[in-house]
DNA sequence: TGGGCTGGTTGAAATGTTTCAGTTCCGGTG
DNA sequence: CACCGGAACTGAAACATTTCAACCAGCCCA
């Protein structure tokens, strides 16, 4: 434990074990290039000096980083961190570190986070961006650094992206509303510029026209955001319809919106599903764990982002890799807020 | 945009801007010591290459990196990402990336997360520790890197931390709940190995003993962990009790905790707060998100992860900087759960 | 005229690691 | 005994950047 106010370096390993630099490197990389002894005697000497490997040293040289990058959404919502556990697996199963950046929705966060990443040269991003055609996100690809989008259809297809098919996935939740024999529906969501809300809201207008039920009975109330606080708001707005206009059930487009709609039904009195059915999207842990357990189109969180990384792998490793978008099936999770007991 | 297979380098744009690689250097780094003509030369040569610094050489060279990392506990907890929030803050003021990592609550996973910040040689390292006493943690302080523990108090005293007076929390809790009259509590949490979870309770021991109110109508229902099913496994334990022993209300060590408790009493036909009243821990977003609005006692999220990140700077910056044992006081936000009816 | 100063620029050294072409040593083979 | 081949190890180059002493050209002042 040597401590002259510097960190010990390889130099100082070859020295105190009496080798050459080259050495000391063969045991950290190839130890099986080097004798039994001289191996033990350099490993000795690295414990002793509290020796640890100087990373910006080695990828210097190397040339390549041993990371990857998520720059997520909001960090706030936890739908976005089982997608980063997913991508965390994966990456740990290649032996990668995984830095996690939080843009909380702000494309100037976003533009920063990827400049800094870009700097480190990691090997791949992943970014569920706030603006799937920022002009900073183009540029990271330019660069020639394995990106893909995350829960995000990469409309161009000059990269790889993960998404959920959502306007199957507004079909799924609306027919199940019908099947329950709602007539009046209302679709809580918005902002109208992020490409989800819009395609959750047009499967829900398909299916919808396709049961010939009438355009004006699918109610839309759109929110200024997908948090919690936009959806006791547009609970709120839901109340203040005239009764003959007041829907019986709401289809909201995540289930931040979804609690938030929820939570406004039972203190205003509304019995869920009686009064008021909901379906989320999502299937956040906190959907199931609500007091009326939430119906919800489940996106396979977790698999979203194994599948993500394996992509980000393949671009960085494969050299005939050809950008893939990758698409998966929502699934309906019927619970109580929709009159389904069941242990959820 | 010249691509020839390699990033550019200083040398790189050097050339194409006819100057040397110090000038473009004292471009990067002191855009004042050099000429005005001389340095736009320069910067268009950059922007036409499309030159990004290598992060990794500046770091080797410069010896500092510019970047902090936290390892939190459980990403599946918003506090801490409350807490990383706040932490984010502070680093982006001081310029400084921010790593998060996530141990899941394994220490495995956290020695290794531990052993790759180390080895990237981050400026310092703040840490929920899965076990405050685990080796592996003191060796990063003997290793000279900054660390700070958070949400955790240092009992060695051998680095800062920033906490919680967790007994008060347990006090503040319980005494609200003996205001309201309640006769009979439960404290809901465990594993007894946290030692939160113990302080918390001690808390609660102690104010009731002072109010006089014999020991054994402050029941103890031990849990596996502090997560939403196993507070609705609280509830169930909790409802099987002798009416006569059944408590009317419970106090629990943190809110996912509550809101699984929450869960099973409504779905078991409890009103709340009327059956039984509910207090959580931690005040995240969620609690006060629930169906009915959780009293909680707050913990100052954001501001423990600022001063946390404050502390790791003063200690990688400031030559004699003493270690530091932040505590912060709790506060209860009294909502619907406990009978308190207001606009939350 | 010459010395000193100043603003701008240069060139080389240094950072810690990996890689690779050599070198040394030895046992075995013809 | 000369030669070969392989195992083990060495030494130097290379990676991209920053820093710093040195340098240079003007310019001012004596």
């Amino acid at each position: 434990m040597t401590r002259n106010g510097r960190a010990p370096s390889v130099k100082d390993v070859a020295a105190a074990a009496g080798v050459s630099l080259g050495t000391v490197s063969n045991v950290l990389n190839r130890p099986a290039v080097v004798s039994t002894t001289t191996r033990e005697r350099v490993e000795r000497a690295m414990a002793d000096l509290g020796f640890v490997r100087n990373e910006s040293a080695r990828q210097l040289r190397a040339g390549t980083s041993r990371a990857l990058a998520y720059v997520m959404l909001d960090g706030g919502n936890p739908f976005f961190h089982d997608v980063a556990e997913g991508i965390e697996t994966a990456a740990e199963d290649a032996d990668l570190s995984l830095f996690v950046c939080n843009s909380s929705g702000r494309g100037d966060r976003e533009a920063k986070h990827l400049d800094r990443l870009v700097q480190q040269r990691v090997q791949g991003i992943l970014i569920t961006p706030a603006d799937p055609d920022a002009p900073h996100l183009a540029e990271v690809g330019q660069r020639g650094i394995p990106f893909v989008m995350v829960d995000r259809l990469s409309r161009a297809g000059d990269h790889c992206s993960v998404s959920v098919d959502d306007v199957l996935g507004g079909r799924i939740a609306v027919e199940h509303l019908i099947d329950r024999g709602h007539q009046r529906v209302a679709f809580v969501g918005g902002p109208g510029s992020i490409g989800q809300v819009r395609e959750r809201l047009q499967g829900a207008r398909e299916v919808w026209a396709e049961f010939g039920l009438p355009a004006e009975d699918l109610i839309n109330l759109p929110t200024e955001a997908l948090t919690v606080s936009e959806g006791r708001s547009a609970g709120e707005r839901l109340a203040g319809l005239p009764s003959r206009r007041r829907p019986t059930a709401a289809f909201c487009a995540n289930d931040l919106l979804a609690l938030g709609l929820l939570q406004h039904a039972v203190t205003a009195g509304l019995r869920v599903p009686d009064d008021l059915a909901i379906v989320g999207f999502d299937d956040i842990d906190f959907a199931a764990a609500a007091a009326v357990p939430l119906t919800s189109v489940r996106q396979p969180r977790q698999e979203l982002g194994r599948t993500a990384a394996r992509l980000v792998l393949d671009e960085a490793s494969n050299p005939d890799h050809v950008h893939e978008q990758a698409t998966f099936v929502p699934a309906l999770v019927a619970r109580a807020s929709t009159g389904i007991v069941k242990r959820s």
